[in-house]
RNA sequence: GGGCGAUUAGCUCAGCUGGUUUAGAGCGUCUGCCUUACAAGCAGAGGGUCUGCGGUUCGAAUCCGUAAUCGCCCACCA
């Protein structure tokens, strides 16, 4: 380490750090009696690559971790990815169809050979790309939602909670996707304004002699083949005369009834809404209050079917525009009008919803809402920040059952399995396996089946499902309840999570988690903020905007990359990210990187004692570092990371660097004396420490190299030094060299005004009081020949004030007396100012009755520093001439 | 439509239960410096009537009301 660049090389230290971690299994861990600390990642998609939030989001996971390995926990990071079903059909399918292979040609079979080859071969992408951020994870443990472990855990689970009557299997409205030819829950559609037409449609009344129609106003005109009946509110008297009536559907020419339901909004349109119990929830409302037929007009691809007479085979869109058409030639259409509203999509087909009644799985809620509702609110969950306390309270009692099936092949297969019974109606039962399924139709049905009477239920279960148990299944608390491993680290600590997903995972593993451990899966939830440009967009693909992070750690090395994303993140605040936070980032990387090379080209003698500027900078430091260790454990207690990290960044920067190896530091070609040198070194080690959680590359890089360490020793178990509480006579150490400071300040700006270098030697003249505890600093930095105590500074001199002492420096040349002038007669009327401020307070006869003493006392004292500054200055005025 | 949150320096944000704050920080800006660790640096300086209005109080950035603007969540009126 002798010739060291005058730059910090990330790319020299990062891999070489890793790769000595990863030899030595630092990351691992093992059930001990050590306290433990767990965090358990939100498990990507197996197949996604880094993004802006994940690297946030993991880095905030990192920083917690290696901070609680170095107090001493056993900390443990599990690693996994997730198999999104959704998602990573969608993109296998595609794959597929850039062959020219449809998926409906192949078997599950072949198309789940497909699916794992494809995660082979992108799986685990995402995990090697957070190895390169830093991440401490144990590896050993990665785990994936579809691997053995975690399938039998979910189909154990599944099998549970039907048995317990929790899982219940209907024909529902649900959130179809067409694409996929799948139900999908209501958290995964979002909505999207729309400009759409509103169509006035005419509905002829059967068998009126003036031939009078109802005008119905819809958004879905191709939907009209599945009305079964019109709908008008009861109290709406102008249409009162469609009461009892019956109506003829346009083009279709089927006869509806007029029912009468007060749901129906008079002020919409005409007052007239078609009922499609088929394709509305609203409407499937009504037509089961109302006793109506329900005509399904849809395929599972959103074509028409046999009920769409002419228009089927053809797309709900093609048919809308069709329709649309032909009821305007047949004289059916009243008037078309530009309309804005609401559409479902899918999240991730993107493609427009279509209400759809089908035979799905469902989760009744109530039950889980009911037990984990109440943690979160009496904090035995903390949620950070608070504020989403409302959200998850309203979710919870709001919740509606969840869907949990989905008609994919990618996922855990439904443990459901279905037989004909002996009157010939297909019934199902519910099984771990197909061996057990078999006996317990035997069993119930007294049939003598065979496997191949049984078929099972072509769904998958919806990915959350096996999310949800995630913080169980790492510790195989399913399949073994009660085992080491998940009493040791269950509960665990933080989750670090986006608030997106507050309903989709976070609520529900704290369902699960009561539900099969009977306690809350994690003490602390962290919801982090979403990354934006600094335009405030968010990020995306389509806009081009969001960075590579590779690329970034290529640019700024991992640690300022990590800090650049933590100096902006403060919990829940969403990030402006600009490239600049991780050149500030790099920046301070190389400010460390210098001040060792600064520390560890200095040579030492033993012989020579320690100067008393240096032994009284060592002494300042000591209470300056034990003061910011209480600021950073104080602010990592309440998760305000960017603080923290702030708070360390000044030390390191501005105490450390500016002050510290400035006081210190020997004269040029001259060797510092032992005593010094080692505090620095000690004080070093303290800040790479500190730092070690946000940036762990160049900190085990010098930290390595601040003294000899013995082979296999890392920073990363270095113990974090408690703070001493109330250390004796520490807050006046660090005031005292607060003021020392700003005279030191005043005198640097009399030599930049002046032009006088920094290598000629001033007097220092003072008339008032003045500590002199630290005048060995202040000779050193202020580069100081005397310091003089007068009553009379002379006419030559530029004077400035700290407090109600005023310093002056005798100069050789005239001052510029206006200037000089000006600036104090600035500095008097502010001082007016102030004092008629204070003293109009403490003449208030109410404010010194009511207010506490202590602010009273405090006004006084505010009361007699202006005046005597005010003396000190008209002093200096006076002595100019005014 | 309902709910939640925000609005403090050019930017990003602290300021916690009203008085130790004469409103702070980081970045950026301006000025002077290639001073023997670092120009990815050093030193110095400037910059805010705390979104508007009203109220409570001896005292308000802080509490209450109200308006505006922005953001998020929930609902999904055809």
């Amino acid at each position: 380490m002798n010739e060291l660049a005058s730059k910090y090389n990330p790319q020299e230290v990062e891999q070489k750090w890793y790769d000595f971690w990863m030899e030595h299994g630092l990351f691992h861990s093992e059930p001990d009696d050590r306290e433990p600390y767990c965090i358990v990642i939100p498990p990507p998609n197996v197949t996604g690559v880094l993004h802006m939030g994940h690297m946030l989001n993991n880095t905030i996971q990192d920083i917690l971790v290696r901070r609680a390995r170095m107090q001493g926990k056993n900390a443990l990071w599990v690693p996994g990815t997730d198999h999104a079903a959704i998602a990573t059909e969608t993109k296998v399918i595609a794959k597929l169809a850039e062959q020219g292979i449809k998926k409906t040609e192949l078997t599950r079979e072949q198309f789940l050979e497909h699916a794992w080859d494809w995660t082979r071969n992108h799986g685990g992408i995402i995990l090697s790309q957070l190895r390169k951020l830093g991440a401490s994870c144990d590896w050993d443990r990665t785990a994936f939602t579809l691997d053995e472990l975690r399938s039998k855990s979910v189909i154990k689970v599944f099998c549970d909670l039907y048995d317990k009557g929790l899982i219940y299997r209907g024909l529902r409205m649900v959130n179809w996707d067409p694409q996929n030819r799948t139900a999908i829950s209501d958290d995964e559609v979002y909505y999207q304004q729309e400009h759409s037409k509103l169509y006035y449609l005419r509905y002829y009344v059967a068998g009126d002699p003036e031939g009078r129609y109802a005008v119905v106003a819809t958004t879905r005109p191709e939907t009209i083949m599945g009305d079964t009946a019109m709908c008008i509110n009861p109290k709406d008297p102008k249409n009162e005369w469609l009461k009892g009536r019956r109506v003829i559907v346009p083009l279709v020419g089927r006869e509806i009834p007029v029912i009468e339901d007060r749901y129906v909004d008079m002020e919409f349109g005409t007052g007239c809404l078609k009922v499609t119990p088929a394709h509305d929830k609203n409407d499937e409302m009504l037509g089961k209050t109302h006793n109506l037929e329900v005509i399904d007009i849809f395929n599972e691809d959103a074509t028409l079917n046999e009920h769409g007479g002419k228009y089927a085979g053809k797309d709900r869109f093609e048919v809308r525009r069709l329709i649309a058409a032909d009821l305007h030639e047949a004289g059916l259409m009243e008037k078309v009008e530009d309309y804005t509203n609401n559409v479902g999509y899918s999240e991730r087909t993107k493609v427009a919803i279509e209400p759809r009644l089908s035979l799905q799985w469902f989760i009744r809620m109530k039950h889980f809402a009911e037990i984990a509702l109440p943690p979160v609110m009496e904090d035995i969950i903390r949620f950070v920040p608070e504020k989403y306390k409302n959200t998850y309270r309203v979710w919870m009692e709001n919740i509606q059952d969840w869907c949990i099936s989905r008609q994919l092949w990618w996922g855990h297969r439904i443990p459901a399995y279905y037989y004909t019974a002996a009157d010939g109606s297909e019934t199902f039962v519910v099984a771990e396996s197909a061996e057990k399924a078999l006996e317990k139709a035997i069993a119930e049905s007294g049939l003598p089946l065979t496997p191949d009477s049984l078929h099972q239920d072509e769904g998958a279960l919806d990915t959350w499902f096996s999310s949800w148990l995630w913080p169980i299944t790492l510790f195989n608390g399913i399949l073994n309840p009660g085992n080491k491993e998940i009493s040791y680290y269950y509960p665990t600590s933080t989750l670090v999570t986006g608030p997106d997903i507050i309903f989709f995972w976070v609520a529900r593993m704290i369902m699960a988690g009561y539900e099969y451990v009977g306690k809350q899966p994690f003490d602390n939830v962290y919801f982090t903020g979403i990354v934006r440009d600094k335009l405030g967009r968010k990020m995306s693909k389509s806009l081009g905007n969001s960075p590579d992070p590779l690329e970034l750690i290529d640019r700024f090395g991992a640690d300022g990359v990590r800090m650049g994303l933590m100096l902006a993140a403060p919990a829940g605040n969403d990030i402006m990210y600009d490239d600049s936070l991780c050149e500030q980032g790099r920046n301070f990387c190389n400010k460390i990187w210098n001040a060792f090379r600064l520390v560890k080209g200095w040579q030492t003698d033993d012989s020579i004692p320690q100067p008393e500027a240096a032994r009284l900078g060592v002494e300042w430091f000591e209470h300056k570092l034990n003061h910011t260790l209480a600021e950073l454990n104080d602010l990592m207690g309440k998760f305000r990371i960017s603080e923290a990290l702030m708070a360390v960044y000044k030390l390191f920067w501005d105490e450390f660097s500016s002050w510290l190896l400035e006081v210190v530091k020997p004269p040029f070609g001259q060797p510092i004396d032992r005593k010094t040198y080692d505090a620095v070194l000690a004080g070093f080690d303290t800040l790479l420490k500190m730092l070690h959680p946000f940036m762990p590359f160049i900190t085990e890089e010098l930290w390595q190299h601040l003294y000899e360490r013995k082979e296999g020793e890392s920073i990363m178990y270095a113990r974090l030094p408690e703070h001493i509480a109330d250390a004796p006579g520490q807050t006046e150490s660090i005031a005292r060299f607060e003021t020392l400071k700003e005279i030191i300040a005043g005198i640097r700006t009399i030599r930049k005004q002046k032009q006088i270098p920094q290598r000629d030697p001033l007097r220092l003249l003072v008339k008032g009081p003045h500590d002199s505890t630290l005048d060995a600093i202040l000779i050193k930095m202020g580069n100081l020949e005397a310091i003089e105590t007068v009553e009379e500074k002379p006419a030559m001199s530029q004077a400035f004030m700290v407090g109600a002492t005023e310093y002056a420096v005798p100069l050789e040349s005239n001052i510029n007396v206006e200037e000089e002038i000006a600036k104090l007669q600035a500095d008097l009327e502010y001082q007016l100012k102030f004092l008629a401020g204070v003293e109009k307070k403490l003449s208030n006869e109410r404010f010194v009755a009511s207010a506490p003493e202590k602010v009273v006392a405090l006004e006084r004292k505010k009361q007699s520093d202006a005046n005597e500054k005010i003396a000190a200055i008209r002093a200096a005025l006076a002595a100019l001439g005014k």
